[in-house]
DNA sequence: CTCTCTAGTAATTGATCGATTACTAGTTTA
DNA sequence: TAAACTAGTAATCGATCAATTACTAGAGAG
């Protein structure tokens, strides 16, 4: 009797044996959209066993720790963002898109990693969680990569990564605070949500109206 | 026999009894230090109780509960806020300092209050709790009150307020990462840090210095 | 001096949580 | 087809934590 409370990860027919390595992705990707939602100390292994539809002790047995599978997930999430900027860089590198549009288009494919709130989540979690040895380190050896990635990479003068990992912040807490999901019309709210994401608005309030009507 | 373990609020010497409206306001204190540094739910009472010197129960029953405990110290640190915002106000209706300085002057009032930084992380780790009912609540309204006063009561343009509270949460996120106790020399880290902190970057560094190896 | 609050603690409790152990069923291989 | 491995669960344990209860000491009033 699998009585099975799936979460956000796109439910795909609940199969009952699966590869480990699949397993693992697939616990990712849930453990991502929980731990993003509820942070570390406020997340229970039982909760993303529930998401994942298995078992709690199976989740912890995969990943050792519930700290080793936060920092996996970090890791992953870490790995996503990196690969949506460079992708952008060799657009620009290959002369697809022009030197002045970069700055708008990294912006552009930060918004879109809305898409999957976990990822965007679960990082500022991490970020959020500096006191914690392990985590901590890994969260700022992580966020000073992005930073590199942007101004070396990238080539965006230091002060102008700076406004656009101000910018970044101000929309992952904007996101963790909820806004999207309970602004109620509210029009300061609503004004800043919009200055905010700007053209992913629509798509930021649709995520929500999915995603806040659920369990865990 | 009181084996006192005291925390960062400038340690007064340790006195055994006192009104019940002092010891509020020290316990406010100490917890606005360990909930800044290890979020809501990384927090026991029992390391608030240790801070201030105090037993556990006593914690508790002076607040009802640990969640009623957090609400006061959001509430706390977001009147700080305020009333940091509102005298830099009142100076420039008052004419002392000019209109065109108001927005430095703002900026300068933000990153002054990291001194305690229990203010501005406590109220970042409300911000991230987003998904709880009544921290969420309060978290939002409170969010939303600060755009408010930025852009109402201070007459600055909706997105300039946007990139005030965007370098804002950049500061806050530094923090909370831990940036300052850690960044061992890293170029990166120190480059991006003299951008965010700018003439603060002293201070920022020093009160780091101090609070990093204490216990809690 | 004693009565009565007020400020505080020690002891404990019930719930929760991460982790471990011991087991079972399904799949692959020889 | 039997052996060996892989994917999983159920049961439980020890620790931790917020909260409650029942107590004690000190200060002020009459």
């Amino acid at each position: 009797m699998s009585s099975v409370t799936n979460d956000t990860p796109s439910d795909p027919p609940i199969r009952e044996r699966m590869p480990a390595a699949e397993r693992r992705e697939l616990i990712l990707g849930h453990a991502s959209a929980v731990f993003g939602r509820r942070g570390y100390s406020g997340t229970t292994t039982e909760q993303i066993a529930q998401a994942a539809g298995i078992s709690q002790p199976y989740v912890v047995r995969m990943f050792g720790t519930k700290e080793k599978l936060f920092v996996e997930v970090m890791e992953r999430a870490l790995g996503k963002l990196i690969v949506a900027f460079r992708e952008i860089i060799r657009l620009r590198d290959s002369g697809e898109i022009a030197s002045n549009e970069l700055g708008a288009r990294l912006g552009q494919a930060y918004v879109d990693l809305i898409e999957d709130r976990g990822i965007l989540m679960s990082l500022m979690q991490g970020f959020i969680q500096g006191h914690d040895d392990v985590i901590g380190r890994r969260a700022r050896a992580g966020f000073l990569e992005i930073y590199r990635l942007l101004r070396d990479e990238a080539g965006i003068p230091a002060d102008d990564v700076r406004g656009f990992l101000a910018d970044g912040m101000l929309i992952n807490t904007l996101l963790a605070i909820g806004m999207p999901d309970n602004f109620e019309g509210d029009e300061a709210a609503t004004e800043l949500m919009t200055l905010s994401f700007g053209a992913k608005l629509d798509a930021v309030l649709c995520v929500a109206s999915e995603q806040s009507t659920r369990p865990v």
